[in-house]
DNA sequence: ATAGATGCAAAGGGTTTGCACTTGA
DNA sequence: TCAAGTGCAAACCCTTTGCATCTAT
Protein backbone atom coordinates (compact mmCIF):
# COMPACT_ATOMS: atom_id res chain seq x y z
CA UNK A 1 0.00 0.00 0.00
CA UNK A 2 1.36 2.95 -1.16
CA UNK A 3 -1.41 5.70 -1.65
CA UNK A 4 -3.93 7.65 0.59
CA UNK A 5 -7.58 6.85 -1.32
CA UNK A 6 -10.51 8.38 -0.25
CA UNK A 7 -11.78 4.42 -0.52
CA UNK A 8 -8.86 3.02 1.76
CA UNK A 9 -9.62 5.95 4.27
CA UNK A 10 -13.57 5.14 4.71
CA UNK A 11 -12.31 1.42 5.16
CA UNK A 12 -10.21 2.89 7.86
CA UNK A 13 -12.66 4.71 9.90
CA UNK A 14 -15.46 1.78 9.50
CA UNK A 15 -13.27 -0.17 11.77
CA UNK A 16 -12.25 2.33 13.77
CA UNK A 17 -15.85 2.58 14.44
CA UNK A 18 -16.80 -0.52 14.99
CA UNK A 19 -15.03 -2.72 17.76
CA UNK A 20 -15.95 -6.09 16.43
CA UNK A 21 -14.92 -8.40 13.32
CA UNK A 22 -16.22 -7.42 10.33
CA UNK A 23 -16.61 -9.35 7.07
CA UNK A 24 -16.40 -7.89 3.54
CA UNK A 25 -19.79 -7.34 2.76
CA UNK A 26 -20.44 -5.58 6.16
CA UNK A 27 -17.52 -3.30 5.71
CA UNK A 28 -18.86 -2.52 1.77
CA UNK A 29 -22.00 -1.84 2.90
CA UNK A 30 -20.35 0.59 5.85
CA UNK A 31 -17.91 2.13 3.76
CA UNK A 32 -20.47 2.84 0.86
CA UNK A 33 -21.73 5.27 3.25
CA UNK A 34 -18.80 7.32 2.39
CA UNK A 35 -18.05 6.12 -0.89
CA UNK A 36 -20.96 4.65 -2.40
CA UNK A 37 -19.66 3.61 -5.69
CA UNK A 38 -17.39 2.12 -3.56
CA UNK A 39 -17.05 -1.60 -5.18
CA UNK A 40 -16.19 -4.98 -3.37
CA UNK A 41 -13.43 -5.93 -5.22
CA UNK A 42 -11.72 -2.78 -3.79
CA UNK A 43 -12.82 -3.72 -0.63
CA UNK A 44 -11.42 -7.13 -1.12
CA UNK A 45 -7.75 -6.12 -2.35
CA UNK A 46 -7.72 -3.36 0.43
CA UNK A 47 -8.35 -6.06 3.28
CA UNK A 48 -5.54 -7.94 1.62
CA UNK A 49 -3.05 -4.95 1.55
CA UNK A 50 -3.61 -3.71 5.51
CA UNK A 51 -2.90 -7.32 6.62
CA UNK A 52 0.23 -7.77 4.46
CA UNK A 53 0.66 -4.31 6.22
CA UNK A 54 0.04 -5.50 9.63
CA UNK A 55 -2.75 -2.70 10.52
CA UNK A 56 -5.48 -5.89 10.21
CA UNK A 57 -5.72 -9.47 11.35
CA UNK A 58 -7.53 -11.98 10.17
CA UNK A 59 -10.42 -13.85 11.95
CA UNK A 60 -11.28 -17.28 10.74
CA UNK A 61 -14.50 -18.88 12.15
CA UNK A 62 -15.19 -22.20 10.94
CA UNK A 63 -17.65 -22.27 7.89
CA UNK A 64 -17.55 -18.94 6.99
CA UNK A 65 -16.25 -16.16 5.11
CA UNK A 66 -13.45 -14.51 6.45
CA UNK A 67 -13.46 -11.41 8.60
CA UNK A 68 -11.36 -9.32 9.56
CA UNK A 69 -10.57 -6.78 13.13
CA UNK A 70 -7.62 -4.32 13.86
CA UNK A 71 -4.35 -6.06 14.47
CA UNK A 72 -2.49 -5.64 17.75
CA UNK A 73 -5.08 -6.35 20.27
CA UNK A 74 -3.30 -8.93 22.07
CA UNK A 75 -4.73 -12.83 22.61
CA UNK A 76 -8.30 -12.97 22.67
CA UNK A 77 -11.15 -15.42 21.03
CA UNK A 78 -14.25 -14.87 19.59
CA UNK A 79 -18.15 -15.13 20.66
CA UNK A 80 -20.65 -15.73 17.35
CA UNK A 81 -24.17 -15.21 17.99
CA UNK A 82 -26.66 -17.39 15.88
CA UNK A 83 -29.49 -14.99 16.26
CA UNK A 84 -27.84 -11.60 14.79
CA UNK A 85 -24.59 -13.69 13.03
CA UNK A 86 -22.31 -10.73 14.95
CA UNK A 87 -18.85 -11.65 16.62
CA UNK A 88 -17.90 -10.40 19.45
CA UNK A 89 -14.10 -10.72 21.23
CA UNK A 90 -13.60 -12.65 24.18
CA UNK A 91 -10.83 -11.63 26.20
CA UNK A 92 -8.93 -13.96 28.23
CA UNK A 93 -7.77 -17.57 27.49
CA UNK A 94 -8.22 -21.47 28.84
CA UNK A 95 -4.70 -22.02 30.43
CA UNK A 96 -4.91 -26.17 30.32
CA UNK A 97 -4.61 -26.86 26.70
CA UNK A 98 -1.88 -28.55 26.64
CA UNK A 99 -3.12 -31.33 29.09
CA UNK A 100 -5.19 -32.40 25.87
CA UNK A 101 -2.64 -33.55 23.20
CA UNK A 102 -1.40 -36.93 23.37
CA UNK A 103 2.50 -37.62 24.00
CA UNK A 104 5.02 -35.96 21.44
CA UNK A 105 2.59 -33.35 19.76
CA UNK A 106 3.62 -30.05 20.22
CA UNK A 107 1.03 -26.73 20.47
CA UNK A 108 1.87 -23.59 18.71
CA UNK A 109 -1.62 -21.98 18.32
CA UNK A 110 -5.31 -22.47 19.05
CA UNK A 111 -8.32 -21.14 18.21
CA UNK A 112 -11.41 -20.98 20.42
CA UNK A 113 -15.02 -19.86 18.75
CA UNK A 114 -17.92 -19.88 21.19
CA UNK A 115 -21.73 -20.15 19.54
CA UNK A 116 -24.77 -18.66 21.41
CA UNK A 117 -26.94 -16.19 21.95
CA UNK A 118 -25.30 -12.33 23.06
CA UNK A 119 -26.68 -9.97 25.41
CA UNK A 120 -29.01 -7.78 23.46
CA UNK A 121 -30.59 -10.93 21.72
CA UNK A 122 -31.27 -12.98 24.87
CA UNK A 123 -33.53 -9.14 25.93
CA UNK A 124 -35.61 -9.47 22.50
CA UNK A 125 -36.15 -12.99 23.02
CA UNK B 1 -31.38 -42.36 3.18
CA UNK B 2 -34.02 -44.77 2.08
CA UNK B 3 -31.56 -46.85 -0.40
CA UNK B 4 -28.51 -48.66 -0.48
CA UNK B 5 -26.71 -47.67 -3.28
CA UNK B 6 -23.08 -49.17 -4.41
CA UNK B 7 -22.07 -45.65 -4.24
CA UNK B 8 -23.35 -44.88 -0.66
CA UNK B 9 -21.54 -48.49 0.34
CA UNK B 10 -18.62 -46.92 -1.43
CA UNK B 11 -18.68 -43.94 0.84
CA UNK B 12 -19.23 -45.74 4.34
CA UNK B 13 -16.87 -48.15 3.24
CA UNK B 14 -14.02 -45.14 3.15
CA UNK B 15 -14.81 -43.60 6.50
CA UNK B 16 -14.59 -47.30 7.99
CA UNK B 17 -10.94 -47.45 6.13
CA UNK B 18 -10.07 -44.02 7.68
CA UNK B 19 -9.87 -42.72 10.68
CA UNK B 20 -9.49 -38.70 10.75
CA UNK B 21 -12.28 -35.80 9.62
CA UNK B 22 -12.22 -36.13 5.29
CA UNK B 23 -13.72 -33.48 2.68
CA UNK B 24 -15.35 -34.10 -0.27
CA UNK B 25 -12.77 -34.18 -2.40
CA UNK B 26 -10.47 -36.74 -0.37
CA UNK B 27 -13.50 -38.92 -0.35
CA UNK B 28 -14.62 -38.45 -3.75
CA UNK B 29 -11.14 -39.54 -4.94
CA UNK B 30 -11.00 -42.85 -2.03
CA UNK B 31 -14.16 -43.60 -3.18
CA UNK B 32 -13.38 -43.46 -6.80
CA UNK B 33 -11.37 -46.64 -6.14
CA UNK B 34 -14.63 -49.00 -5.90
CA UNK B 35 -16.68 -46.28 -8.41
CA UNK B 36 -15.15 -45.05 -11.50
CA UNK B 37 -17.60 -43.13 -12.55
CA UNK B 38 -18.85 -41.76 -8.80
CA UNK B 39 -19.77 -37.63 -9.31
CA UNK B 40 -19.13 -35.01 -6.66
CA UNK B 41 -22.69 -34.22 -6.36
CA UNK B 42 -23.36 -37.62 -5.19
CA UNK B 43 -20.52 -37.22 -2.47
CA UNK B 44 -22.09 -33.66 -1.25
CA UNK B 45 -25.93 -35.52 -1.72
CA UNK B 46 -25.13 -38.55 0.29
CA UNK B 47 -22.85 -36.17 3.12
CA UNK B 48 -25.79 -34.19 3.79
CA UNK B 49 -28.29 -37.77 3.80
CA UNK B 50 -25.16 -39.02 6.41
CA UNK B 51 -24.90 -36.06 8.74
CA UNK B 52 -29.25 -35.66 8.44
CA UNK B 53 -29.05 -39.42 9.61
CA UNK B 54 -26.91 -39.53 12.13
CA UNK B 55 -23.91 -41.43 10.84
CA UNK B 56 -21.52 -38.66 10.38
CA UNK B 57 -20.89 -35.43 11.38
CA UNK B 58 -19.47 -32.43 10.15
CA UNK B 59 -16.01 -31.42 11.10
CA UNK B 60 -15.46 -27.66 10.81
CA UNK B 61 -11.61 -26.04 10.53
CA UNK B 62 -11.37 -22.32 10.14
CA UNK B 63 -10.91 -21.44 6.78
CA UNK B 64 -11.09 -25.13 5.16
CA UNK B 65 -13.88 -26.69 3.04
CA UNK B 66 -15.94 -28.70 5.55
CA UNK B 67 -14.56 -32.09 6.71
CA UNK B 68 -16.65 -35.45 8.09
CA UNK B 69 -16.01 -37.75 11.09
CA UNK B 70 -18.37 -40.84 11.78
CA UNK B 71 -20.74 -40.02 14.43
CA UNK B 72 -20.90 -41.38 18.18
CA UNK B 73 -17.62 -40.50 19.29
CA UNK B 74 -18.41 -38.12 21.61
CA UNK B 75 -17.37 -34.62 22.27
CA UNK B 76 -13.89 -33.56 21.56
CA UNK B 77 -11.86 -31.04 19.57
CA UNK B 78 -9.41 -31.50 16.50
CA UNK B 79 -5.57 -30.90 16.61
CA UNK B 80 -4.50 -30.40 12.52
CA UNK B 81 -0.68 -30.60 11.98
CA UNK B 82 0.83 -28.18 10.06
CA UNK B 83 3.24 -30.20 8.62
CA UNK B 84 1.46 -33.16 7.10
CA UNK B 85 -2.20 -31.56 6.86
CA UNK B 86 -3.81 -34.29 9.19
CA UNK B 87 -6.48 -33.92 11.58
CA UNK B 88 -6.40 -35.67 14.36
CA UNK B 89 -9.48 -36.37 17.08
CA UNK B 90 -8.28 -34.88 20.64
CA UNK B 91 -10.48 -36.55 23.47
CA UNK B 92 -11.42 -34.60 26.86
CA UNK B 93 -12.16 -30.77 26.97
CA UNK B 94 -12.15 -27.54 28.89
CA UNK B 95 -13.74 -26.20 31.69
CA UNK B 96 -14.55 -22.87 32.99
CA UNK B 97 -15.99 -21.74 29.73
CA UNK B 98 -18.59 -19.97 30.58
CA UNK B 99 -16.41 -17.48 32.91
CA UNK B 100 -15.10 -15.74 29.46
CA UNK B 101 -18.34 -14.71 28.47
CA UNK B 102 -19.57 -11.44 28.90
CA UNK B 103 -22.78 -10.99 31.20
CA UNK B 104 -25.79 -11.83 29.62
CA UNK B 105 -24.18 -13.80 27.15
CA UNK B 106 -25.31 -17.66 26.69
CA UNK B 107 -23.19 -19.90 25.41
CA UNK B 108 -24.85 -23.47 23.09
CA UNK B 109 -21.37 -24.91 22.07
CA UNK B 110 -17.62 -24.07 21.37
CA UNK B 111 -15.12 -25.33 19.05
CA UNK B 112 -11.38 -25.69 20.22
CA UNK B 113 -9.14 -26.27 17.44
CA UNK B 114 -5.12 -26.64 18.23
CA UNK B 115 -2.63 -26.29 15.41
CA UNK B 116 0.97 -27.34 15.54
CA UNK B 117 3.01 -30.24 14.89
CA UNK B 118 1.78 -34.16 15.42
CA UNK B 119 4.23 -36.93 17.08
CA UNK B 120 5.00 -38.28 13.74
CA UNK B 121 6.34 -34.90 12.05
CA UNK B 122 7.82 -33.85 15.12
CA UNK B 123 10.18 -37.56 15.13
CA UNK B 124 11.12 -36.22 11.43
CA UNK B 125 11.92 -32.92 11.81
C1' DA C 1 -43.66 -50.44 -11.41
C1' DT C 2 -42.05 -46.47 -9.27
C1' DA C 3 -40.11 -43.32 -6.03
C1' DG C 4 -35.49 -42.60 -4.61
C1' DA C 5 -30.78 -42.02 -6.21
C1' DT C 6 -27.37 -40.81 -9.73
C1' DG C 7 -24.57 -38.09 -13.17
C1' DC C 8 -24.10 -34.37 -15.87
C1' DA C 9 -24.25 -29.71 -16.59
C1' DA C 10 -25.83 -25.39 -15.30
C1' DA C 11 -26.59 -22.22 -11.60
C1' DG C 12 -25.19 -19.93 -7.10
C1' DG C 13 -22.39 -17.54 -3.72
C1' DG C 14 -18.10 -15.74 -2.36
C1' DT C 15 -13.50 -14.31 -3.89
C1' DT C 16 -10.04 -13.06 -7.39
C1' DT C 17 -8.39 -11.11 -11.68
C1' DG C 18 -7.99 -8.51 -16.32
C1' DC C 19 -8.34 -4.23 -18.17
C1' DA C 20 -9.35 0.47 -19.20
C1' DC C 21 -10.18 4.59 -16.53
C1' DT C 22 -9.23 7.60 -12.54
C1' DT C 23 -6.43 9.87 -9.22
C1' DG C 24 -2.93 10.85 -5.66
C1' DA C 25 1.80 12.26 -5.22
C1' DT D 1 2.97 13.18 -15.38
C1' DC D 2 2.04 8.35 -14.72
C1' DA D 3 2.09 4.35 -11.83
C1' DA D 4 -0.88 2.92 -8.05
C1' DG D 5 -5.55 2.36 -7.21
C1' DT D 6 -10.38 1.78 -8.69
C1' DG D 7 -14.73 -0.14 -10.75
C1' DC D 8 -16.82 -3.18 -13.67
C1' DA D 9 -17.39 -7.57 -15.44
C1' DA D 10 -15.71 -11.92 -16.36
C1' DA D 11 -13.35 -15.76 -14.41
C1' DC D 12 -12.74 -19.12 -10.60
C1' DC D 13 -13.53 -22.41 -7.04
C1' DC D 14 -16.47 -24.93 -4.25
C1' DT D 15 -21.14 -26.32 -3.44
C1' DT D 16 -25.97 -26.87 -4.75
C1' DT D 17 -29.74 -27.74 -7.94
C1' DG D 18 -32.57 -29.14 -12.22
C1' DC D 19 -33.53 -32.75 -14.97
C1' DA D 20 -33.39 -36.93 -17.59
C1' DT D 21 -31.90 -41.53 -16.65
C1' DC D 22 -31.04 -45.42 -13.79
C1' DT D 23 -32.01 -48.71 -10.06
C1' DA D 24 -33.21 -50.79 -5.49
C1' DT D 25 -37.17 -52.34 -3.60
Amino acid sequence: MERNTRQRDAIRQVFAETDRPLGPQEILQAAQAYIPALGIATVYRTLKAFVEEGWLSPVELPGEPQRYEMAGKGHHHHFRCHACDRVYEIDGCLSNLKRLVPQGFQIDRHEVVLYGTCNTCVEMA
